[in-house]
DNA sequence: GAGACATGCAGGTAATTAACTGCATGTCAG
DNA sequence: CTGACATGCAGTTAATTACCTGCATGTCTC
């Protein structure tokens, strides 16, 4: 599976947005400290986490026998800037046509 | 289904995004033109379309027998504007807190 | 109106996914 | 060393997904 492919399926699911968010809120947690008030067992937690790890959303590093989680934002700027960007330019482009065509109207006046 | 949801559920199919990038390529193209060169069954195209749809992310118009698809870039753009700007914003600050380190360490030396 | 054509609609199936339970392993603290 | 704690690992299940096939409907063209 491509790269971009494996980031766009992790960002899919909201719990792992949520997941996300948590990690961007407070970085370096445990596994138990992202799973307090979820409504999900700790294994369903993990599954998420493995697939986001997979992404390189977020990595991981061991203390003894917890484990941290950091995320990386660094899949996400891709996916912006591959795949995002070129449909922002398309606004741009539209307002700069939109410019151009005033000018030459104007210029039509002359 | 919130709405967001829907729209990273749509993106994340390899499929769907290459059928995007059609329409982004050449816009209002009918349903068995984005079918040519595509190994997959029509029908399965119109599910995939259909998922965009919903989505808000492609619009549809009928002439004839013939059904016009519209690519619409807003939703990409709210991912963007909700979700991906706050982690291209810490990109800016951690550049921002690098910047006043360095001023603030050189004002210690005075 | 007949035949070609564009698309819709209704199942059906195999693969994937997201969740669970139960048990095992490894680490800390007294 | 022992008990508590953090996490891993394996197997099960129900829901979802991404396909397919077959047939129906509606619209052009001659």
């Amino acid at each position: 599976m491509k790269e971009i492919d494996k980031v766009f399926k992790a960002l899919a699911d909201p719990s792992r947005r949520a997941l996300i968010d948590r990690l961007h809120a407070k970085n370096g947690q445990t596994l138990s400290e992202l799973c307090t008030g979820l409504d999900m067992a700790r294994q369903s937690v993990t599954q998420h986490l493995d697939l986001l790890e997979a992404a390189n959303l977020i990595s991981v590093e061991w203390r003894g026998r917890e484990k941290l989680h950091y995320f990386n934002p660094v899949p996400i700027h891709k996916i912006y800037a591959r795949w995002i960007r070129k449909f922002e330019q398309d606004r741009l482009d539209a307002l700069l046509d939109l410019k151009n065509e005033l000018e030459n109207e104007r210029n039509d006046d002359e």
